[in-house]
DNA sequence: AAATATTTTGCAACAGTGTTGCATTTAATA
DNA sequence: TATTAAATGCAACACTGTTGCAAAATATTT
């Protein structure tokens, strides 16, 4: 339980039950989550606004990333260290048709891509829509 | 002008003004859309509502497709032909981080990416951001 | 050209998502 | 334990997107 404080801390952040809550939640499920959902696995402990500051302020501190899909806007960790400076994320995103989740492939890469003349590049962010193996499994 | 109408027609949708303004917007602005674009580029004429709709008819008729950004959600013109069965876009969307305009790299194509086992890809979506041409140059 | 059937539109109302300001509470520090 | 600074809850609001229904417009038939 101390290694949520120690996350906190680690990214300059104070001790919270809302932000230790909020951590774990992302810990404990693999795959991304939406506002929604934290709200929905938290109940009624906290205030929507502070979800939404939580994460915000997650975000900002390099503690979770965007995963975009088009049902909206989600969130999961990062797993290489991020900072409030540097964000690393060339990793894929895969969403599920069937069952619905997205998470991130941790040991895929995008590949490097010729870009017409002229474009300069600075972040990649690929979704792959398809089946998970669980999913195909039944 | 009857250009928008035949576009209309070959994909089974009745001539409408709303529909045909908001075609001409696409054709017109080079880049992705919003509502919101739509809204402030066609004035006070149409409801809300009905750009909505429109929106929805044609991507379900394969005239636009959706485009991803962190920001939200673009729609822009489906270049290859689409129909109401098929949908093929494996293109590329870069998004310009300095003028903020997000398009389509027609003559791109996503590479050959070798997933984890058990994963079933169906379709791909790549979003690179950073500086457009027109932007280097300043 | 007028009548009909069908689709599209505008309006009203609503649900979901996200933000801001401010007073109160909580966490870290001295 | 007292102080300071940050985080929370609440109220209010703006934006985004959807649904139902009556009125209007389109395409079709006579």
């Amino acid at each position: 339980m101390d290694q949520l404080r120690e996350t906190l801390k680690g990214h300059h952040l104070r001790t919270t039950t809302c932000r230790e809550d909020v951590l774990s939640a992302f810990i404990n499920k693999k795959n991304a989550l939406s506002h929604g959902d934290l709200e929905g696995a938290l109940g009624e402990s906290y205030d929507r606004v502070t979800i939404y500051r939580t994460l915000k302020t997650f975000l900002e501190k390099g503690i979770i990333h965007k995963v975009l899909d088009d049902e909206g806007l989600r969130y999961a960790l990062c797993s290489q260290q991020c900072s409030e400076e540097k964000h690393q994320h060339d990793h894929i995103h895969f969403k599920c048709n069937a069952c619905g989740k997205t998470n991130c492939l941790e040991n895929s890469h995008i590949p490097n891509i010729a870009l017409p003349q002229g474009y300069q590049p600075a972040s990649f962010n690929l979704l792959i829509q398809g089946t998970c193996p669980e999913c195909v499994a039944e």
